[in-house]
Formats: C-alpha cells, structure tokens, sequence
DNA sequence: TGGGTGCGTGAATCCGTAA
DNA sequence: CTTACGGATTCACGCACCC
C-alpha cells in the first residue's frame, strides 16, 4: 500500500493509524487535547475576559477516560512507526505525566523530556500560583534497540556552536504567524509555533522522511515539514481546521537553503534578581547595607530579596530612591556590604552570579 | 503524640511516615530514588550510571514495581499532611510521569511543575541527545480544596518585581555548598542546591510550618529550613548520611529577626469596612466622591457607609462597577476625594485606619 | 517615514470568608 | 451545603494609530 503523502486525513486518528502499514513511517509528532479542566471565566485585572480553551475535543470525563484514549492512540502510533521510528508529545502539567507513563508502559523508551520555555507566557491574574511559562514535549524513540536520527551538529550549528540543552526559549505563536478567521477571530486555540517544530524536524528527521501528525489541527507540521523537504501525513476530525490547514500549507515553499533556518542567540546578558543573590546564600537575611557618602544611608535585607529601613520597604533601586527621595536609584551599586575593612558595592554579587550563570 | 521535630529518623520512610499522627505537617518535599535496576532494589543514580540496557529487562515488570513503590510513600505522605497542605516532588523524566500520574490518582491537585533549569549542566558527551539540562519539580496541594499556603509577594519581590515563573534558573550544589567526604569524595551523589529548596521553603510555606522530607539525604531541606525558621522532620535509611546531614544542620544559623522572614500582603492586612471611615468621621456623609477618568461619575456618602447616585445604591465596590457596567471594582482605588486642589484615592482612609490599628 | 503610545491577547485546572 | 460580596490581581509582544 502506498501512504497517503502530504495529505490531511479527516476523521479519528486512531482510525487512520490502524489503515497505515505496520512499520512505515519515520516520526510522529503529536499535540493531542491537554484535558485542561478548566473551572468558570477568568477575568483579567481589567476585568476583560480570558478566552480560555473550552472545545468539546479538550474534554474528557475522568483521568481513566483520558489514559484510555491516550493508551490508544499511542499503541496505534507505535505499530506505523518504523523499528528505528521516534515519537514527540507536548502537553502541559495537566495530561503530560500520564502520557509519559502510557508511552512507558507501551515499551517506548524515552530520550529526552523538552522544556518549552515561552519567552511571552500569560501571566497568573490572580496571584495564585506560579507563571505557568512552559509545556513539556516528551521524544522517545520506538524502543531502547532503535537507532533513532539525532542530528547533532545541526543542532550545535543552530545553537552557537554549543550542545542544544533540553530546553528551548521560544515565544507563543502570535502576530502574523497566528491563523485568523472572520473578524480576526483564532481559528485554532492552540496553535503552536513552527519554531518549534523547526527545531523538532531539524534534529529527529531526514529530508524525505515521513512525519505523520495525529492531532494536526491548523497544520503548523505539516507546514514546516514541507518548508524542510520532509513528508507529513495529517489526521484531523474538524474539517474547519483542515481547510484553513490546506490553504496554509499550500503557500508554503520549501527552503533551499536550510542554513537561513539557524536561530542565533540574542547573547543578552542574563538578568540577575536581587533575590538571587540571597537564594544563592551570597546575603544573609538580616546583613545591613549603606548607601550613600560615607554611608550615611542604612537598610537591612529582608529573606524575599528587599529592604527595609526604619521608614520604607521596597526592592533595592526603590529604596535606594526613597531614602536618597531621588526619582530613581540604581541600587547595584548605590548599596555597598561590609568586606572586611573595606565596602564593597553589591554588584560584585551580581558579577559573581553572572560568571556561575555560564 | 508530640511531632518529633527538627530531628532525623533512622529507616524506612514508608515505616516513619505511618508513625505521625494523620493531618499533622504542613509540606512534605521529597527527592525520591529513580533509578529502576534490576533485582528490585532502587538505588539513588550515581556518575556511573549506564545507558545501555539489559536485554532481560521487563519494563512493565519494573515499572509496577516503581509504581507500588511511589504509590505507597505518597499515599502514605498524604495521610500526614494537613488538609490544606501541599508535596513537592522532584524528579528526571526517568521517573516524573509516573510519580505525577499518581499523584494525581491519589488526589492530590497539580498547580505548577516547575522546572529546574540547571545553568551548568553536565554535557552530553556522546552527542546522542540533547543535554539534559533540567529536572522537574510538582508542586501540588493534598486536594482540589485545599486552601494551599503561596507567598505571592515574596516570589514577586525575590524576582525584581515580576510574577515568578514556572521555570527557575538555578546551578547545581558546588564549590563549598557541596558535601565532602574523606578524599573529596561527594558525600551524596544528589546533593540539591539550598537555593532551590529556599525558594520551595520561601514560596509555600510560612515560618513555624513542619516540613517533612522522607528522602532527606545529607538534609538540604533541613539547612534551609532552620535557616528560614520553618520545622522539618526527615527520613532516611543511610547513617553515614545522617551523619552528614546533623553536622551539617548544626551548623546553620537561623535568621534571627522573624520580621525578615515574611513578606506583607494586601491579603493578609486586616479588613477595613467603608462603614469605619465614616465613623470615625474621616469622611462626613454627603461628601462627594469621583470616579474614573476626569472624574467621570460622582456619588454622594451615605451615613451608612454606602454611596448612592442617580441610579445606583450600594456599597463603594458594587456603585463602583454599576456606574462602569464592569462585572467587578475595587472601590477604594476607583473612588476619589477632593483634598485642597487634588483627587485622591479613598484608600489613602483605609491606609490611615490601618496604620492606627497597629 | 519615524518614533511614541495605547490596546489586545496568549493551552488557565486563577478567591476567601462570612452568613 | 450554597450564596453573597468585599476587593485583589498582569507580562511580553505585535500591531494600529497618531503626530
């Protein structure tokens, strides 16, 4: 049987994978339904409305509902996948564990857990957790005998000429790259970034291998994988999202020359907190700064990283200005801690995290 | 029964844990074994670790094996934490899905994973992968219900001013922090950074909270609790590590000045009716208060302590969003007075009131 | 054309307490 | 148990718009 190449399956992927040939195709990559359980609506300090994901296709009744159809899923995809085959799966905190002990348990043998790091995350409105700034991707091969494709020195080239880490700083996918429908309404509330799938492709594929896409939604796979020379197969149960998918694909043309496709690093120099340094042990709470002439400004330094002195509380640059009533203090080196017989500026702390940070 | 507390027990956690009397502690952190081998014993990674795998391995064998394991200790953690408190767990992709799919089958509720960003990971030196440059934390509550403790304020100032993040940039245990034996040689082959515990310690629990950590190793999370004033109760089954870790606690000196320990927060200040300002006469009824831009809507104070317009009466907060048509207001930031030539806030009032209540 | 400002928005398990 | 309500809460970008 001949596969259906650079084409978009409508239906069930389980369906799809189970009419593939055994042992056919080189990867998969795969962004099923996260299972969000999201609560009510959540409003912004500005009291406007999150457009949270609420589709039907995100919804699943019980965790054991979800292993089922994720352990489905997968045992399919695993059968289409060549002996030396890979598998990505990105999820967030909320389905990815239970996908990484499905693909586990079915004999898949994992070689690396990728952070995407999101460089424009939302931001928690209400204060009550940490930025939820990540998603996970899981890339595992077959099995612990396959000879999976690793691209390392493409990945070296794209990172500086140093080892690509496991994770990957990357923005969310907006502006024009973003699919927008009648009156500039998302057409998928998910898409990702072909950054990411850039990279993906780019290290875990040859030219002319077969990627299929289980859940392919508005295409971003199936886009870049034409755009780098290799194969998609999609599979999609909405056919919204497969016409916009088509429309997008078709614009695309492949890259000649790959090299255009290297990322280089911004090289910006890490911003330093000044609650790292107490972190780091490098301040004790309690130690006491000076600022000023002959230090003729004190403050003491408080465990979450600000200061205090008798009348105002604030991180270093603000009570720098407070006390000096200046409009604005840089307090790395306003503030100076005892050495010995000497005062140091604390931003020989900040040199010290920096030269640790490399 | 009295908890044992800033102490070590000798053995088994499971055994331990068991022993404390049901809804006693407030967090439990724990950096449990992963690596599965076969013969059934779990044994903690070392440098030595091997890639290759053994033919005869049976991974769903061992896996189940794993899983008893990790269901048992968390199940048995959760009976001893409090109802409104919360487990850390860290762990390598080797064994994090399956630790966080049975924390979620066990009931207790994720709200973050967090991830370890290593600044200075080990390289991959075969070039076979991506450098393994992270490790992954969960944080969750014992259940959907319970009222976790979350130092917002203090993330937030340890990070400049900014919401902290999902992901933590933090080196690995080094230099002087790292625990040496006779030789030099590494007393524990996964000795944690205290800064990734101080911001655990700092982020979800308050000073006086009991900390229990049933894999305590050579006692991080013991150091930086005594360090920041917390309890802790750790467990372990290595003398030699035990040893380690008590020479090593006592020698920590405690922030001293409790005041530098907690962060304020708008939250925790005491409630102040409107209905106070007007008793205590800071404000007269029928003096007109302005709201929005260029003070776009007036409304007259009621000797009660409610506003009322044209159309609207009620409490400061629901004038406020009735005359905007918002689902919410804060009244006090969106009201102002006339003060000499100025608008000001009527929270300035309630800041008056609190600041005469100390 | 160019710089500055303002607005919109992104896979979100997003409140706590008293009555 | 539910209901009511006080009042606390946002970061990085892309783009449109304006002078």
């Amino acid at each position: 049987m001949k596969l259906p190449l650079d084409t978009i399956l409508e239906g069930d992927c389980i369906a799809h994978l189970e009419s593939l040939p055994a042992k056919s195709v080189d990867l998969v990559f795969a962004d099923p339904p996260y299972n969000l359980q999201l609560g009510g609506e959540l409003l912004r300090p500005d009291n406007s409305k999150v457009d949270g994901v609420d589709d039907a296709w995100d919804h699943f009744d019980s965790f054991r509902e979800y292993d089922d159809f994720t352990r489905r899923w997968l045992a399919a995809a695993r059968r289409v996948l060549k002996d030396d085959g890979a598998l990505w799966v990105i999820g967030s905190y909320h389905n990815i564990f239970r996908v990484g002990a499905a693909l586990q348990d079915l004999g898949f043998w994992m070689l690396n857990d990728i952070v995407w790091r999101k460089s424009n995350p939302m931001p928690n409105f209400r204060g009550t957790r940490f930025t939820n700034a990540h998603e996970t991707l899981i890339w595992c091969a077959k099995s612990a005998e396959s000879r999976y494709t690793f691209n390392y020195d493409a990945m070296k080239a794209l990172n500086d000429d140093l080892q690509m880490r496991s994770d990957w700083t990357i923005p969310l996918c907006t502006g024009s790259e973003r699919l927008k429908g009648a009156e500039g309404a998302k057409v998928h509330p998910t898409q990702k970034p072909e950054m990411l799938l850039f990279r993906v492709l780019m290290a875990t594929t040859k030219p002319g291998d077969v990627v299929v896409d289980p859940f392919f939604g508005t295409g971003t796979t199936g886009a870049v994988a034409k755009k780098l020379g290799r194969h998609f197969i999609g599979m999609e149960r909405d056919p919204d999202y497969i016409a916009a998918a088509k429309e997008r694909i078709a614009k695309v043309r492949p890259v000649a020359d790959l090299s255009l496709l290297a990322t280089p690093s911004k090289r910006t120099e890490p911003r330093v907190p000044f609650g790292t340094v107490i972190e780091r042990g490098l301040l004790e709470p309690g130690t006491v700064l000076y600022g000023g002439e002959k230090a003729k400004w004190t403050a003491k330094v408080r465990a979450d990283g600000t200061l205090v002195t008798a009348d105002h509380r604030g991180s270093i640059h603000k009570v720098g200005a407070l006390v000096q009533n200046a409009p604005a203090c840089n307090g790395w080196t306003f503030w100076r801690m005892k050495k010995g017989d000497e005062m140091v500026p604390i931003d020989s702390l900040r040199q010290q995290i920096r030269a640790e940070l490399h």
